[in-house]
DNA sequence: CGGATGAACTTACTCTGGGTAAGTATTACC
DNA sequence: GGTAATACTTACCCAGAGTAAGTTCATCCG
């Protein structure tokens, strides 16, 4: 590890911010792939090239920063997601690739996705619902009104949507620890099992 | 708060270990419930009238005592839930009963499932893993043997398994904090996904 | 029955990491 | 040019996990 030769104390010459926000929360993704899940955040200043009162300047405390984390995954999986789905009919085979997509971005910020998920000791149960809640309002808008234009009951979107990412959740997780099969194949199972039903036999 | 008089230094008279493994955890319980997820061990080594060495002597440090009571909870979810649905034929009510036991049982035990699904700091996704493999496995036999029975493959009963207990995870989670609907009512809205689909519309 | 050994605790410590107060160098303004 | 504000670093505090050392009782053996 390189031991960047740390500034010396005083304001920067040029009157400017040496780094800003963004810079920080990169510098924190770096160091969590490097890492693991446990990087302290005084490793993440180091990586950032500055010390720990300038990243709770940006940022702010752990909590704060877990959450910003958070915000960048959740944004990443929904850009993916919605990428990959655009201009397609709701359907099953948009299903597919919804789920596909899905597991695909979770297995490229396979670290980031350990550290929002538990790596950091604050309340991790609020900050996963809160994390959920991105991906499940927009989730359940879909649903709701696909329902309401098949002429179906809407209100039940809501719970569905918490299952339906509580269901990715779980199977990322497996997934991304456990089992090396292909996305694809993993999105089809899940597939069967949330447009058809266990019903079907 | 009671300052219980410490015990004095040296064995203690009667030759026997003051307290068990057993009792330690119950005391962790009862301090997580008092105290929430964020229990120091020095707390629940108070709660239990003895001194932190006496809790690393029998049940270890912060992640044994956090995989210990997941084991407790995980058991305890599967009693009731096997005394639910004793003797049901595996069919829609089956599963509505299997889903509301679940429910209840978190409910139950809200700051142990709080405390279990990330109050500490550790490797929480491997023993949210963990945790769930304890549901997953009896379940996914379950559903190889339903599946078996019905002429159709089984392979996909373990990842169909962990996508159910997922599901409900998050939906546990979501539904304590900010629902107050009956829980026999989520299970039937949860139901009538797992059991029909999406697709029936 | 008395001393040595070991068991079962408590006290008192270390160490890591989050968070903050105080200090220092540069810029900007009047 | 002197004063105030800014943007850092250094140096600290504090909580909590984990451990080493000390203390008291029981038991075993002569």
């Amino acid at each position: 590890m390189k031991v960047t030769t740390r500034r010396r104390p005083g304001r920067p010459t040029g009157g400017q911010h040496v780094v800003d926000r963004e810079f920080v929360l990169d510098a924190a993704e770096r160091a969590i792939r490097r890492d693991g899940p446990g990087v302290s955040l005084e490793a993440i200043a180091l990586e950032a090239g500055v010390t720990k009162p300038v990243v709770y300047a940006r940022v702010g405390g752990r909590t704060e920063l877990a959450n910003a984390l958070s915000e960048r995954l959740s944004d990443r999986i929904i850009a993916a997601v919605g990428k990959a789905i655009r201009g397609m009919p709701l359907g099953r085979s948009t299903l597919v690739s919804f789920l596909t997509a899905n597991l695909e971005a979770v297995a490229t910020d396979r670290e980031l996705f350990l550290y929002v998920t538990g790596g950091t000791p604050d309340d991790t149960p609020h900050r996963a619902l809160y994390l959920a809640n991105r991906s499940t309002v927009p989730l359940a808008a879909q649903l709701a009104s696909w329902r309401t234009h098949s002429g179906l009951d809407p209100a039940i979107a809501v719970p569905w949507s918490y299952a339906i990412i509580g269901m990715l959740n779980l199977t990322s997780l497996w997934w991304i620890e456990e089992s090396d099969r292909p996305a694809a194949e993993l999105a089809e199972q899940l597939t069967q099992l949330l447009w058809s039903g266990l019903a079907t036999s």
